[in-house]
DNA sequence: GAATTGACATACAGTCTGTATGTTCTCGAA
DNA sequence: TTCGAGAACATACAGACTGTATGTCAATTC
């Protein structure tokens, strides 16, 4: 007897509940943020109780860290999947950063990664699930960059870190309303201003 | 007969209660964050009770957006008071930015105002607030330094931004324990990349 | 096929926020 | 100078939320 239909095995059971879980809790977190969002409300989303989150998760926390690492990776492969290899690193940053701003255009995106995840987890933690997809794509360019004479000499981490965070802010001001092009153009400089290495 | 020592006015009296509870709120959301901070907390540290806490201000969020504010117009004087008149715009820049890491080298800061102040009150709020007191500074010299062609033509608004997201992620990188030059170099080579304009 | 373990569901304890009500003190007017 | 009104709180309460502890039932193991 193959028993497929009603019995479910305990590990496609457990998967179905805990994605279940992923989906109603992104949806959530994104449209209210992580504090106005309660468990109560994310487990009637999701369809099953509080026992099942809290079985799957040590806490609400646990569970708000898990959805922010599945997006920054989502963010990382938009970024990636638009970045071509062989560019000058100019190029590449400025292209890499139009594919940024455009996957944080998703709605909630900017609240959810650039300002509970900092405040929730600390920068700490946003700094090491950031360097384990999209950060580690900027540093290495920046090395790269380094490495070719196409930027000065500089301590890696800080430049692409502070970098890191002027795209962050642009995408966050494009999310309040402002122009994009001016932000697109601000940040050109900055970066032409970083490349365009003085003698 | 003046009555001076026990009886106090109602100015006075609320005056007092006021500065104590800002005092003890300042004190517990620089040191423990907002969110695990409580009320009981506050009022029991500023020797008054709930009832004047929800008195003299509308909800915990007013509370905070009142520290807020205070902490921001000391790190706008600190910056102000390093950042002499009569220099090039990057000088200033460089002077006016080592004077902000500093003024945000005071534990608990970069919580208070890059952390937890954008994710309770919104980078909405924080970029008014900011824009008060420290931001206008900063858009204000961008202003001139493109007036004067030592910056090139550029939204000043998208740039001031961005520099000063640039300054924030290296008061957080510090307080997490990075080393200041490294982040001093890398500013300092945003800036000059700037303020080098090419023909 | 009996025992065990995983995957939850239910019940509970403790805490917090905001509000509503009560009390004391100050202040201006009669 | 006293009396009413209104600050300036203090106390009490209602509702909600988080994390834990316990109970249950199906899946797995032996």
């Amino acid at each position: 007897m193959q028993m497929k239909s009603t019995r479910r095995s305990n590990r496609q059971r457990s998967a179905e509940t805990r994605a279940a879980l992923l989906d109603a809790a992104r949806r959530l977190f994104t449209e209210s943020g992580y504090a106005p969002t309660s468990t109560p409300e994310i487990v009637a989303a999701a369809g099953v109780t509080r026992g099942a989150l809290y079985h799957h998760f040590a806490d609400k926390q646990a569970l708000f860290r898990a959805v922010v690492e599945s997006e920054s990776e989502e963010v990382a492969r938009q970024i990636e999947s638009a970045s071509g290899p062989g560019m000058a690193i100019r190029d590449a940053l400025v292209v890499g950063g139009d594919a940024f701003l455009e996957a944080m255009a998703q709605a909630g995106r900017t609240r959810l990664l650039l300002l509970d995840g900092p405040a929730v987890l600390g920068r700490h933690v946003m700094d090491e699930i950031d360097d384990a997809h999209a950060g580690r794509t900027l540093r290495e360019g920046i090395a790269a960059g380094i490495a070719l004479g196409e930027i000065p000499a500089m301590p890696v981490a800080a430049l692409s870190a502070i970098l890191s965070a002027a795209f962050d802010r642009a995408a966050l001001a494009i999310e309040a309303g402002a122009d994009t092009d001016d932000y697109r153009l601000a940040l050109a400089a900055v970066i032409d201003g970083i490349t365009a290495t003085p003698g």
